[in-house]
DNA sequence: CGTAACGTTGAATCGGCTCAATAGATGTGG
DNA sequence: CCACATCTATTGAGCCGATTCAACGTTACG
């Protein structure tokens, strides 16, 4: 592991050092940040939005800002957990992997989400970039120091994890109840819903259809013969495969409440 | 909805009003408990367990312990959250439904665990009984007054929600991704760690196999094929249909991971 | 008993999977 | 710029695991 280059301390313009984590060879270079936080651009809707000016500095003084280039990846299960972070651009996969290589995709950690925030050792979870992704990482130390004089940080993050459980529940009925066509309608909407819209109603899938099955249950195949079917029915427009306008937002609605055929 | 008996405040000797909630019509009669907390069998392996015997004292005094009898419902989906729980005695069974009555059991909350400790206003998912249960009962403010004055608990909390996340994403991963047999193997061995044996290697499924089925994102026949089978291939002994003898743990185990047939 | 609810078993069907071929997109080097 | 390789996405054909539909067995209870 390379060394973290010196660090000095300005108040509005400091070196933080971004480096590449996992199978690439050469880290990339560091770079010079300004106001790190300040100029962030999840904070808002992050797990720091709840931090006033002040301590959102203290935390800025700890963190270290790294990037990761597409496929890295973060982490692994089975490697010991020594860090938490929070997403701050791009896009991620967290999975895991059955040994004969059936895989589950259980989220996409997008800018703003959190990540291995359990008090296990462990990671029980894989995690590799879906595109160029940078994020904040702390050690869990300074994690959990910031948790213990931060109550309002704690009651952040009760409030969080209480919600990723409640998606993961609504993600098991997917999985449990639903049909090929629904899964793929709530998996629309639900990325309508998370600050990856381009436009009105068009989203971007930075994921592959290998991903997005894997994260639905499905194969690839049933994945793209149900956008195709999509298409046909008039519910998306697909040009790019990494572009779908919801041209019929609210019958993919009754499609994945299974309202409808 | 009937009134709270008079509740005397002795130290040592308190009336604690047990009333059955939801469908039933008449309310049981109310029950004079010794030191409710103290004797409370649940109460090492609950949130509970991290608070001192004084605090826990304190607690006592504002509990409400309540039962219900068997498929009695606790609350369904789009009501108003007004408590939070902790399962005493007996078993519920945690559960979304669309529309058409496709049902998926996110959960089976057994004594120890808590219920509905998300910040949402209104349920998202519906509870009931599986057998008759007795749980402890606050309100949300009381609960949230609890979190903000002792600090072990909100600190128990987060653990256990973290837990519960990653169960459910474990979850996700045999909904997604497991055959059959994979799953019923999985859910036995889940249940062998779960405070629910009988003796050794032996479990108590107070739950209906259609209760299983929607678990496991399956049907019942499915279920009871699969235990059938099991049987055959010596794998569990079963002969009432709510008592499984599990005779082969490890093949079982290899099963649920998915390294074998 | 009779009835109702739950569990088991069988036969036929079907939704999504597997296997296979083609098409499109991206990148590389000559 | 094209030729070629690689990777991802799409489409088709046939198959299979789990479901559906149906019958029967079992248990609980008045």
């Amino acid at each position: 592991m390379p060394s973290a280059p010196p660090q000095p301390k300005n108040a509005n313009s400091t070196v933080i050092p971004i480096r590449a984590f996992g199978t690439s060879a050469e880290p990339a270079a560091p770079l010079v940040v300004s106001d790190p936080c300040g100029n962030c651009h999840s904070r808002t809707y992050s797990l720091c939005a709840c931090l006033s000016p002040g301590r959102l500095e203290s935390l800025a003084q700890t963190v270290m800002r790294t990037r990761l280039r597409a496929h890295e990846t973060l982490f692994e299960r089975g490697e010991k957990a020594e860090f938490v972070y929070t997403v701050t651009s791009g896009a991620l996969k967290l999975y895991s992997l059955l040994p004969d290589g059936r895989r589950q995709i259980v989220g996409f950690p997008y800018p703003g989400d959190f990540l291995n925030v359990g008090p296990q050792e462990s990671h029980l979870l894989s995690c590799e970039a879906v595109t160029e992704t940078t994020l904040c990482r702390f050690t869990r130390s300074e994690y959990a120091a910031f948790l213990e004089n931060y109550r309002e940080l704690k009651q952040a993050l009760v409030e969080r994890t209480g919600d990723e459980l409640q998606l993961a529940q609504m993600q098991m009925t997917v999985l449990g109840r639903k049909t090929a066509s629904e899964r793929v309608a709530s998996f629309l909407l639900q990325l309508l819903n998370k600050r990856s819209q381009l436009s009105a109603n068009v989203v971007h899938l930075p994921m592959t259809r290998t991903d997005i099955a894997d994260y639905l249950g499905l194969t690839t195949e049933t994945v793209s013969r149900t956008f195709s079917q999509f298409r046909r029915d008039g519910l998306i427009n697909l040009t790019i495969s990494e572009r779908v306008g919801l041209t019929n937002v609210a019958a993919l609605s009754q499609l994945a409440a299974g309202l409808r055929s």
